[in-house]
DNA sequence: CTTATTGTGTGACTAAACTCACTCATGTTG
DNA sequence: CAACATGAGTGAGTTTAGTCACACAATAAG
């Protein structure tokens, strides 16, 4: 992980939860594999028999409706880990991972995954926490979308923006990652035009900023107020 | 569980992950409590480090927002597990379980799972194949609330009903639970009028029916169109 | 059997968010 | 440096869903 003069905002949830050692175990059943921006890692309706690690890149996770609405579930960077296992014969992707970046991906078969936690119970133990976190993710997620309108669900994402991809500049927090309007709207679940005059608001409100399609979040508070955030632990209030 | 002369449709979401064996080892370190309707079996904020399994009862886990807004997230019955393990120390619910019914519940302490799962590899791969299925759950429920508006929320919800308390009733499907508007709305974030309106328009095309404050489905294929669903396995497909 | 209480049904109005149509800015490529 | 593509910004009009205000039905309680 490269080294930042600007102090780091971001913390990997990975390292949090797991040991060394038993991270260690994991990687020795990982297969390596390059991908470039824009092909896929799977389509939704492959099967779902694998995890995945970034080890470099960043990977999205989509859901398109019959008209061609996106919708951005997850975007993982370098670091993540994620995938599915539920245990139902057959299992099938219900999303689509888009790589959105040169990365490089590896995968875990859940089959080798399930061998490991049999002979590791530390490593299951770890793993469960992981899961578990991951649904506390998705869990607050949900609250955050569907309680406090478009302008708290934006909000939200700005925080778990800054939770991600921010650094700290001043009294000011600068997100790294350069999103367009659309993206935001795509991950909120509105529209381009709708996120573009919210983001005015916050604007005139002073209490964001933008320099090139850069977000800078300038009272941090006043978004909190707006989606009646709690707080949450920063490796849950996520992307 | 009582015998039915009509067929159910529901299956218990347990018993298709959990072997009897492993569930058994489960058993062994629950802790019974007995709760009455309109209890509270935690608090938001309250240590989150058990998990919950319901032996007879039902057990709603909702949020509220400052305005006093209502949101139903999950309605659990007889024979659900559910709860938290996240690894994070000093975890705290985001929400609250309210005792809906006369219930008997047991706790499990993640401190004990937590051991059991260091001894018994088995049961470690089946629970986390239980989590991972939740948190299935959890997202398909994501997309159908944020993707297809408050008419598609709310025909995923009558379909998840379905497969939770359904019974097959010649070509029609009874929800056996009473339910109010006013709950319905609460499970998808819409008003008690709206979803009054949407089920006049329901009933109006056929697609539904009610007696005596009871839903019958009679066009399942006319609500699964409206929600783009795309027949998800019925353990995570529910409420 | 009367009276509360809780839930349903509905119209009129308001607010939130989306759609469409277009302009202007920025960045990329031959 | 044109020419093109992509994204930002904005107004006008429409659709969707929420709010408010009641009437009425069903159920529970005294």
């Amino acid at each position: 992980m490269a080294k930042q003069t600007q102090s780091e905002v971001t913390s990997n949830r990975n390292t949090e939860v797991f040991s060394q050692e038993n991270f260690k175990l994991i990687e020795e059943i990982m297969y390596e594999t390059k991908l470039a921006a824009g092909t896929h890692l799977y389509w939704e309706g492959d099967p779902a028999d694998k995890f995945f690690y970034i080890k470099q890149g960043s990977v999205q996770i989509t859901k398109s409706n019959d008209e061609g609405k996106q919708f951005i579930l997850y975007m993982h960077q370098t670091g993540d880990l994620f995938g599915q296992l539920d245990g139902l014969h057959g299992s099938t992707h219900t999303m689509t991972a888009e790589i959105t970046e040169d990365s490089v991906i590896c995968s875990i078969l859940s089959k080798d995954l399930e061998v490991l936690m049999w002979q590791h119970g530390a490593l299951a133990v770890e793993f469960m926490k992981w899961m578990g976190m991951m649904h506390r993710m998705t869990q607050a997620k949900l609250r955050d979308l569907m309680m406090f309108g478009k302008p708290g669900a934006l909000c939200s994402m700005l925080i778990r923006l800054s939770n991600t991809y921010g650094t700290v500049r001043g009294d000011d927090i600068l997100i790294t990652k350069k999103l367009t309007n659309s993206e935001l709207a795509d991950m909120i679940g509105a529209t381009r035009e709708s996120v573009n005059r919210m983001l005015g608001d916050l604007k005139k409100d002073g209490i964001i900023d933008q320099e090139s399609s850069h977000i800078i979040i300038k009272d941090l508070d006043g978004l909190r107020t707006i989606c009646q955030c709690e707080n949450c632990p920063s490796n849950v209030c996520r992307i």
